[in-house]
DNA sequence: TATTGTTATACTCTATAACTATA
DNA sequence: TATAGTTATAGAGTATAACAATA
């Protein structure tokens, strides 16, 4: 077979990979009452304090966006505003005890969703796709 | 390291490659003023007629979903709608020639942005990636 | 003047429920 | 009676543009 058809076969790989961890994601995330993006939200602030600006940029959304997404998320008691002590302008957005309860619990659930896939593979080969994956990533 | 690290790292990965994946495939989808699923229609209509209800089976989504996209994908000459010949109460859909091109140029441009990715690693080490991640699949 | 965040507006995506036409 | 598709409705996600407060 050809590189280019090589190529192609991995692009494609890769796409059915995407869309199957991304449906395994959402399908939970809906589990619990949540978007994709709120379980992204949540798994972002599990260890950082975030600016809406920077969490936009993180996101790769607007910031009007922003405004919504996490006064849906407020409003579930997961996520908390916060004024932000060096910039009057600025607002902080921080995981409420609930909202870090919520994101641990959907890590095992993530954990355990995806073992069917994961399983199929020896140790040392999800090893081997791991350290593959981290290298092309960037 | 102990076996459940690694798996937790093997999950990272898959997740950090799936939201690189769909963030390619979404910005692409974008340029070309489709949403992703948009974009998924085309790629599963490209070798395939499909009624309604198997065009949502597939995508997991409600049939009154699939109504308006492709109702929308229709006011843009993508799609078209066709009476089925076996049976009265279905709707095959399909593409159009413009849809068709749309399709074959967004493969690749898709290769072209996923190519940054891929380029680094080995050719070796894209075929052991393409191989495991296909043993991984269902 | 530039930046941060919000509001107003509009469009897409999605689901549920009710409906029509056909099987 | 069951299935295929549409319509009506509602909520979430998203962007653009205009705005107030602060830097």
């Amino acid at each position: 077979m050809t590189r280019a058809t090589d190529d192609a076969r991995l692009i494609d790989a890769l796409g059915q990979t995407a869309f199957m961890t991304m449906g395994a994601l959402t399908g939970l995330a809906a589990d619990a009452g949540l978007s994709l993006t709120q379980l992204r939200v949540l798994a972002i602030l599990r260890d950082r304090r975030l600016r809406m600006s920077d969490l936009a940029d993180y996101l790769g959304l607007e910031k009007s966006t922003m405004t919504g997404l996490v006064a849906r998320a407020e409003r579930k008691e997961l996520l908390a505003r916060e004024p932000n002590a060096q910039d009057a302008r600025a607002v902080d957005v921080v995981l409420t005890d609930r909202g870090r309860t919520v994101a641990e619990e959907l890590e095992a659930a993530i954990r355990d969703a995806m073992l069917p896939f994961t399983a199929r593979l020896s140790p040392a080969d999800r090893d081997a796709l791991g350290a593959l994956l981290r290298r092309m990533l960037p």
